[in-house]
DNA sequence: TATTGTTATACTCTATAACTATA
DNA sequence: TATAGTTATAGAGTATAACAATA
């Protein structure tokens, strides 16, 4: 599952910064997962709840947001709406273009799991004495601004050209 | 791709430690495939070969100190033994375990593989001053023995069981 | 009966392609 | 021509099931 790529803690002792970091996003992602889906939410439903709230968005600004792929959209907003949270409307100024609109339950909701969110980020940061916890946070700030800002262009792309022919 | 579960750096102020996580263990493992597929390596096959390097170990004990399953441990040594990098050995206590022993190439590659390894994260944390990096390091395995140890048992399973009469 | 390793396959996830309607 | 959104589906990754050999 997780790819375990040098979890070889018990004959290294230099830092697995691989390991270390998997190993934490995969454990806080799967609490975050469980968390949000005692009120019925998935992340990205939660993403995109909040960021619709925000301001008024279409589906291709609030997925570049979360980074997602609009197709992926397309069935995060089935979703919302499926469950009444959101509902897509015409964008006034682009007939192409449709609009997330969340609802007064979805605000509710919304709301809810933000609460939830700051709570499993808190419940993790816990295990961290005050003072180790604002260096931390800023580390992890510069790593992400630094050389770990953006994903190297793949070698060998994750997925294939499709052949042509098919 | 990055589930950018709250991605909402614009708008709020606490830290999300979710991005952060995602974004960097997402940006350091593509990075690590990269370098290490100059060498014709995955994560995984690095993984491996340096672990059955340390001492004479079956498929399962290395499936589980890679944390991988067992079937997946097999197309990983399927690739090692194709790369002559690795050989299965009857295990000469239990004709139904195999040994993976490291060839001599295996071995030049594992401490090649080594080599990249310990620069790519190298690289990655040059981005901390060096009185915050080992602040930042000694989080980060706190964290990873503290309330981030262990994945919450899963409300709904990844995945479904099967439908019986499939 | 339980376990190691294997094969085959089913499931999930996500991106690509192709399409419609607009711009 | 290019873009927003949709549908359908392909590809990759990985886990489950079933099996053979052995414990």
């Amino acid at each position: 599952m997780l790819a375990g790529m040098t979890a070889m803690a018990p004959t290294r002792t230099e830092p697995d910064l691989s390991f270390l970091l998997d190993r934490t996003s995969h454990v806080l992602r799967t609490r975050m997962a469980a968390a949000l889906a005692e009120i019925g939410l998935t992340a990205r439903m939660h993403c995109v709840l909040v960021h619709a709230l925000e301001e008024e968005r279409t589906q291709i600004q609030l997925a570049e947001i979360g980074d997602m792929d609009k197709t992926t959209m397309v069935v995060t907003v089935d979703a919302l709406e499926e469950a009444g949270l959101a509902e897509r409307r015409p964008s006034s100024t682009d007939r192409r273009a449709r609009i997330i609109a969340v609802t007064e339950e979805g605000a509710r909701v919304a709301a809810r799991s933000q609460q939830i969110v700051d709570q499993v980020h808190e419940e993790a940061l816990a295990a961290l004495p005050a003072n180790e916890r604002a260096v931390f946070l800023r580390a992890m700030n510069r790593l992400v601004t630094g050389h770990l800002a953006e994903p190297v262009e793949h070698a060998q792309p994750v997925r294939r050209a499709r052949q042509r022919g098919n």
